[in-house]
DNA sequence: TGCAAACATACGTATATCCGTATTTATCAG
DNA sequence: CTGATAAATACGGATATACGTATGTTTGCA
């Protein structure tokens, strides 16, 4: 893992905020995660793609949904860095979380 | 200091490894720096002004030197993440530690 | 004053990034 | 097969980044 390309995903503030949600749920698919950030399906997408294809996340598809999760094999100091960045900051996904199980709600209710 | 602000200068690899020469020596000049990383004196002078304008490191003329180093106010949870690339990723600026001190010790040469 | 050293900035250009919108692909239910 | 849902991709355009080269600016010194 390059630490300039772990960083350029670090550096949108939407990947970011997709890390930090991941950091510590296990596993989140695509709508939960557009929901929770309030970004259409697409731009989500696309960015989960770009964290993808830079090793930071793993996808799995179940059924119709594809669930997202941090890569297993992220380097140690990488998954510290995103740990410490949520602890420290934590005030910029708090709305993002309170959405999230707010929709995850709704989600069990059907 | 916004998470993403903070990522983006870490995430072009010149002002990475400007930052991680920076995060145990104590002060460095624009020549020191441009020599140890082997780019041009403007390109280091940029990347300089990026990390100084959004707060990560601080300048202190001295006679004809612009003395470089870590911003003092440097949020913690930062300071800690450069030091963990650091430890992480020593490798990446070998090269530079060794042409500093080559640098430096010609510089005191004269 | 005048020159040189150390930095900073301006300018033009190439490339990268990000996004909205539209479309395509994959999966499942009936 | 058909329709609907979840997700991915294509496309075009606006903006941002990074760079080399050239030029300014500041300082110290003769």
């Amino acid at each position: 893992m390059q630490p300039s390309v772990f960083y350029k995903c670090l550096a949108d503030d939407t990947r970011l905020r997709l890390l930090l949600l991941l950091v510590d749920q296990k596993r989140l698919c695509v709508c939960d995660l557009h929901e929770a950030l309030d970004i259409s399906q697409p731009k989500a997408s696309r960015h989960l793609a770009d964290l993808r294809k830079c090793g930071l996340v793993l996808d799995e598809r179940e059924g119709r949904w594809m669930y997202y999760r941090l890569h297993p094999e992220l380097p140690e100091w990488a998954r510290h860095v995103i740990r410490l960045t949520k602890a420290a900051n934590a005030d910029c996904i708090r709305e993002c979380e309170v959405r999230l199980n707010r929709f995850r709600v709704c989600e069990d209710d059907e």
